[in-house]
DNA sequence: GTGCTTGCAAACAGTTTGCAGATAG
DNA sequence: CTATCTGCAAACTGTTTGCAAGCAC
């Protein structure tokens, strides 16, 4: 078993450990889109999601992913990164602001691992005044891959 | 003439100088949207920006806002930040990525003066082998006025 | 006069909501 | 048993598009 599989998991036992806490149903669609959820360094839409639950179970609806996904933000479990021109996606291992890198190319998103944010942060309150409450930092470009692919080399699958 | 209404006039003349260099009609509707985005330190919606429209030209609409704000934008001359849960908005004024901050109060939305997001912006690029291309850095926050009501003072709706 | 622009209405896409029937606890 | 959840369809919202008429150049 990988350190990955081993932290979905974790990340699943903590999810369902919470709603079976607070009295909500754990009925099986909600434990797929939860495992789905868990799943590492994944930054899936809805329909992505849906997708997904639907391999398991044909009659579902993309209603009950929008229902569950709010219920997991409103518990702050869940992440919505939302996209104005496009799906909004969701991180169900880091629910907490944090930046983000997305591939303009592949529509990929990662977490880089830079420290610098809280700097600025706090720089962004002092000078303003504000009572900062959150923030959403993204990147935007061309992930390795499709750097590659741009300079002429070609797409492999 | 105060140091802002300067400001004002010397991007409208930009503006308009751009669009007729490159052939585009300036018709009296995009003249008075010119000015409206040419007001300094404001970050309109197109909701707003059709209100002050209809002002002047009461049977425009809403779509002509929106032909003119993307042709705007296909010419870096006004910047969109869109968000998914709630209205975009434009600044005519600085057409290139920059920090912002939003209040979450009252949706006013300003440009702190700080530095760091350069090398903020570098440090992902190195870590992360990604070519960045453009950025977005959102605060969320209580701006000065709105936290002093949060404090005791009444909400009004 | 030519063809870009406007203004209206309809289309569009992602998300949310209402409700009747199903089901977890 | 019963309150919550599901699944369907319709509603909703901000933005875009198609097209006939208008008007800048």
């Amino acid at each position: 078993m990988t350190i990955k599989a081993i932290h979905t998991q974790v990340r699943f036992d903590q999810l369902v450990s919470k709603l079976k806490r607070l009295g909500y149903r754990l009925t099986p669609q909600r434990m797929a889109l939860l495992r789905s959820l868990a799943v590492e360094n994944d930054h899936p839409s809805a329909s992505q999601l849906y997708d997904q639950l639907r391999s398991q179970f044909s009659t579902t609806s993309i209603a009950t992913v929008y229902k569950t996904l709010n219920l997991l933000k409103d518990l702050d479990e869940v992440l919505e990164l939302g996209f104005s021109d496009d799906d909004n996606r969701y991180d169900g291992n880091r629910p907490y602001p944090h930046p983000h890198l997305v591939c303009i190319r592949c529509r990929r998103i990662t977490d880089p691992v830079i420290d610098g944010a809280d700097t600025l942060l706090h720089k962004v309150a002092d000078v303003s005044g504000y009572e900062v409450i959150g923030h959403r930092l993204d990147f935007f470009g061309l992930c390795p891959v499709c750097k590659e692919h741009e300079l002429g080399i070609p797409e492999r699958k």
